[in-house]
DNA sequence: AATATATGGTCTATATACGGATCAATTTTA
DNA sequence: TAAAATTGATCCGTATATAGACCATATATT
């Protein structure tokens, strides 16, 4: 990517990673798994694990949802079925949506 | 990365990834943004941006939260201030526990 | 105590995700 | 209808995230 990527983060999105590493690693304790036997399990190397729980946002997302689900921490409140039923639901919802729903796309400044 | 990185995803997560980016894509068309706006906004570029909403987990986790935020997806199902301190809670948890959980590693085997 | 294991950090090489440009196809607007 | 805008898709060059090895410190086990 030409010119160096220096990509600033909002408050929340930093907040939300940080939780999520934080909850990966509090669940990979309780579970008594080291960082070398669930990087393992999760196909990475223990220093991406690191960064993870870690909260370091310049990780594949991929590997973050990996590790959360291997230790048990559930995305979106939801159990598996539930996941994949939303799913479902919302790409049929986004085949029914009509063709298309833009109209004003009127200038907008958001600072987090 | 020596040799070439061929990662594997369990199907809970690439829903969740693939959720995710549905949600975004739906929230961005509901609110009437282009691709290009809303990467602008991110500050990404619209490729990446279009990645994330089909659902690519080879993608950055800060890049995505930080789209879906704007485009109003909630993470955890929780608003900013709840999150805040969800992250406090956690973290003070994680301080307050014992110096260690660990006890026998026993082997476990995981196939999503 | 000594020994073993786990963690956290650093360093290097390389596979690759990214930005940016371009183009065709689709969709919207006039 | 035509014109404008959006989308999706490629391709290329490069910054960088990752794996893997290493080491020092901390923690656990005996």
């Amino acid at each position: 990517m030409p010119k160096s990527v220096t990509r600033t983060y909002s408050r929340y999105s930093r907040d939300a990673v940080s939780l999520l590493g934080a909850l990966i690693r509090e669940a990979r304790k309780e579970r008594r798994i080291t960082t070398q036997e669930l990087a393992d399990r999760a196909g990475i190397s223990r220093g991406l694990l690191q960064r993870i729980e870690k909260g370091n946002p310049k990780c594949e997302i991929g590997a973050v949802f990996e590790v959360a689900t291997i230790v048990g921490v559930k995305l979106f409140d939801a159990d598996e079925s539930t996941l994949t039923n939303s799913l479902r639901q919302t790409r049929g919802k986004l085949a029914l949506l009509p063709k298309s729903v833009r109209k004003k796309p009127k200038a907008v400044h958001d600072d987090f």
